[in-house]
RNA sequence: GCCUCGGUAGCUCAGAUGGUAGAGCAGGGGACUGAAAAUCCCCGUGUCAGUGGUUCGAUUCCACUCUGAGGCA
């Protein structure tokens, strides 16, 4: 086995898990996330502090400026590069985080040089023909370039649409012949995953409002104005996207009260809990560990324990 | 005390010149192959405040009661 990795819901404790695992195995930590890339952005991503990486090497955070795009390919090329590194080191590469996009395309070896990214230009007259002509359109366009994925795709998804257009356009093969030339259903890395969750959407939504308020208590709002005068969330930035900053907004224009912007906050974060819990149930690879006991969070040493189980049975 | 405007889904509200109602948000479920903390799809029976009256039929009209906001005193 190369490695492992901690996937999971948001606040479900991912964080303190994998440096747990760390200290005990000797491993160095890979963030598999696409906000803690992002400099500055620290309270409302809930980076780990210093305190809280306890000594263990972590990879991937902070390495791009709030402008600065990162994908899925960026993730994979980077993380392959640190695992070598932490390797070359003898030690072990813990994957850890939210993304779960970012952790499939690592555990399936990353993208074909063959398939090459959709250029800029070409991406925006794609967002122009469809501004000037309708999402239907853009839908029977693709239908004539790649039916198959056409038939997978909502018309009303248009970035995934646009993205599929621009695919086949600048390579000359179809999206659908491109994504054949990576693993189907199958990783190609020798890793274990073990994701977090909790034992109910109620204890999810008790335990996310709760870190919505710790991190009010922990100078969000003062965070997100300081980022918001450096014009962070001008530019149409990846960065901007992240929960935790937008939703605060009104409660810095003084529309909103305190309780309100926490209510915001924490129901944005539950919907995104949401969707990372059905992501990590459709990937073969999950191995599921429960956060919470009947409600209590469990101990960092007691989940280290369970997780060691799973990972090295 | 009088006048005006309200009382409809958990919240904010729309609506039917009388045939028991619908949006957004919240909530639930799902998808996802290079923006993924993003993007998208599916799911709406609620004494239409209460009680009487008119009517074949009222949540819709009328009266009264309760209740909220504003105005006049």
């Amino acid at each position: 086995m190369t490695g492992i990795a901690v996937a999971g819901v948001t606040a479900s404790g991912k964080s303190a898990l994998a440096v747990e695992l760390a200290l005990r195995f000797s491993g160095e930590i890979v963030s598999c996330d696409s906000m803690l890339v992002y400099r500055g952005a620290d309270i409302g991503t809930a980076k780990p502090t210093a305190k809280e990486r306890r000594g263990v090497p972590h990879h991937l955070i902070d390495i791009r400026e709030a402008d600065e795009p990162f994908s899925a390919g960026d993730f994979v090329r980077e993380a392959e590069a640190a695992e070598r590194e932490i390797l070359s080191r003898g030690k072990m590469p813990i994957l850890c985080g939210g993304t779960g996009l970012y952790l499939d395309s690592f555990l399936r070896g990353g993208y074909p040089e063959e398939k090459k990214e959709v250029p800029p230009e070409l991406f925006s007259a794609l967002e122009a023909e469809l501004a000037e002509k309708g999402a239907a359109a853009m839908h029977e366009k693709l239908r004539a370039l790649d039916p198959a994925e056409a038939e997978r795709i909502h018309r009303n998804n248009t970035r995934r649409v646009l993205r599929a257009i621009g695919l086949c356009l600048s390579n000359g093969k179809t999206k659908t012949e491109l994504d054949r030339l990576t693993p189907q259903g199958r990783t190609v890395r020798d890793y274990r995953v073990v994701a977090l969750r909790f034992s109910s959407p109620e204890v999810r939504a008790a335990r996310i409002e709760a870190r919505a308020r710790a991190m009010f208590a922990a100078g969000l709002p003062g965070e997100t104005a300081a980022l918001r005068r450096r014009g962070f969330f001008d530019s149409c930035a990846a960065a901007a996207q992240a929960i935790g900053y937008k939703e605060l907004f009104p409660y810095l224009d003084g529309e909103e009260g305190e309780e309100e912007a926490i209510a915001r906050l924490a129901a944005a974060t539950r919907r995104y809990a949401k969707r990372q819990q059905t992501w990590y149930a459709s990937m073969p690879y999950v191995r599921w560990l429960f956060a919470d006991e009947n409600g209590k969070m469990k101990e960092t040493a007691r989940l280290a324990d369970e997780a060691a189980a799973l990972l090295f049975e």
